[in-house]
DNA sequence: ATCTAACCGAGACGGTACGTCCGGTCTTCGC
DNA sequence: GCGAAGACCGGACGTACCGTCTCGGTTAGAT
């Protein structure tokens, strides 16, 4: 009698028996249909189809298209989680900022944008989901190599790092979700222009 | 025969009979359920419901959900167009921002957040809707003010002020709809310190 | 507060609306597939498409698609209802059950016991359907023929002419439902003959 | 290669290394479920689930449903194959038919006339099998007992026999199987006193 | 006594149809 | 002619079963 907190809705399948030909059809085919049309038109029975799978497959590995979309970007986009350090701070966040900058214009941050960070507005769990899984561990490597400039005298000491990524990347997600400008390489130079010196000199 | 610019595509109801009570009615139902549940689950058929109107009449005069929301949005929401002058840009941008910061929080926003930007991701016009009717004059109340700034000597000559109000809002935005931490009046502080000052000292 | 058996689980919907001619599809296309194909075949979505016709509005008007049946029969099928009278019982009864027993082989008839009655095992609902719409008006006028020829005495006074009916219709029955033999002219000849006559001479 | 006659679509599974056990409980399963809910409701997955068994247990013994409620009928329902001979046709004919009249309102003759019979409307082959294995061992035993008392003067010379069972038992299936009234013992005496001494006297 | 073939329980798989919900159009009233 | 009402066609939803398949685990019969 240990911890009955998940009341087990549904017979768990088993995971040991998993078809990993179908959920790499089914990973393929949401990110496909993603980047072919619009995160709306996306639906399960057209994920089904496109992978050649039944819908129970889907229903039964994940709750909702937006997990769909969450394990794809996880397990594709993971090479976007390199940061460099050559010991110049501006140097490396011009490299990683653009990195990201580029990223947000490809088919894959396509679906991210469109489809994962629109349903998180209306399902909390999908926002938990995206934050924990893919953007915190981007902030923390970001804030790892900030501390390590900020020991080295290169940042204020009274500042608080995790507000300086916020400061720093915010302005390329305002782009990319309000659809205002489009997010380019000058954006990056200009927001570290600002942000390092400030805006009063 | 007069004006045959727009070729009419449906009889084009006539604005001059038009039920304001109807239309009122259908505003307040939309941001009522959008504010209970979820965006997603807000329909058509729950509006009508709701507002104790027919469907033809919401098809009538509006072509989407979204639609709905940006006219009751942009129609209740008036109130955070106001940008004070005092002189003191530091302070004018703090007492907006924290409104701002505010704003966020209650209902009227959350329809903002959870509905139309959402939306926006998956439609163009809508994405152009929100920031044509309510960002930009926003945007554009800002610029002026930080223009004046800038004649007086309180910023920097060398920077684009649109860069600027990007550099200040956007970090409302990314908690707003990434959920990463709430938005709260120190954050606002925190974003002047370093936007106006710099990282680097 | 008269009589509130009925607690209308679904809002029902408005007679006075309804679209004759997606009626008539619907009971067209029901029999067409019911004669094409095994009742077990026949489905609510292939009715549907058959008919050009949305699934929403079958389930409005009809509980099942046996429910379709019995209408389309009911419907199409008042022909058999003529019972002649000539003055001559057994010739008048030759007549009727041939015209029956010919029926039998029809695709209506197909239709009629493969799905209807298959149907009307596992739903008392069915059941009772068949035998209100279909059988007990035939019988009906079956006894009153036959309630003419017993004051003619053309027939015992001692018997209970339902159960006389029961026996010259049931072996058609018999043979449509348990697939023995075909039904024939001839099993009508033998029936009257050893129905009339008896066994025993 | 020795007989090739059958191509054994499927491996051919070894009768001897069967589980009667499995056996049994399936068709103890299946007669309970048909028992206790209709037969439009009696599922694969169901009996499975209920015998304790995997699906393929069940699919390598037997092509369907209706071949499992078959087998369980033949095995379990050999009383009603009795036939008594006192000398006395009339006394014999109606212990018989009481006997199978009371059978008609058992647990396994609700699986019979709502599974079995039911399902033949819609599958020569179930049809066929019924048939061969349920009716006409019972009708060759009642047409054995006719023919002695043919012989002994107790019934007409010119009749056939296969028609008289047919006149003596549709009557019993037309009420099992329409429905219109309960299959009774008062309906047995009604129907040898018709069939025996004529309705025209 | 061990090996091995195959039956067993279990259940994931690609599918089909279910019955419901909602989208967007159309039609019919009453005002 | 607008507004309320709602039936219509269409299509996606999430579920239940279908019949097939693939796993260990068990259990013979042959070695």
């Amino acid at each position: 009698m240990a911890t009955p907190s998940t009341p087990a809705p549904r017979s768990a399948p088993n995971p040991d028996r998993r078809s990993e030909r179908a959920r790499q059809a089914i990973l393929d085919a949401a990110l496909e249909l993603c980047g072919e049309q619009l995160y709306a038109g996306l639906t399960m029975e057209g994920i089904a189809k496109r992978a050649g799978v039944g819908k129970q497959t889907i229903y039964r590995w994940w709750p909702s298209k937006a997990a769909i979309l969450l394990e794809a970007i996880e397990e594709r986009g993971r090479s976007t989680l390199d940061f460099p350090d050559t010991g110049n701070l501006e140097a490396d966040l011009r490299t990683q900022m653009t990195q990201v900058a580029q990223a947000f214009a490809s088919p894959l941050f396509a679906a991210y944008s469109k489809g994962l960070i629109a349903a998180a507005q209306s399902d909390p769990d999908i926002a938990k989901a995206v934050v924990d899984s893919i953007i915190k561990p981007r902030v923390d490597l970001c804030i790892e190599r900030l501390t390590k400039a900020q020991a080295a005298g290169e940042l204020r000491q009274d500042i608080d790092l995790a507000d300086l990524v916020e400061l720093l990347y915010a302005p390329l997600y305002y782009r990319l979700l309000l659809h205002t400008r489009p997010v380019t390489q000058s954006q990056v130079d200009t927001i570290l222009n600002l942000a390092l010196t400030g805006a009063t000199k």
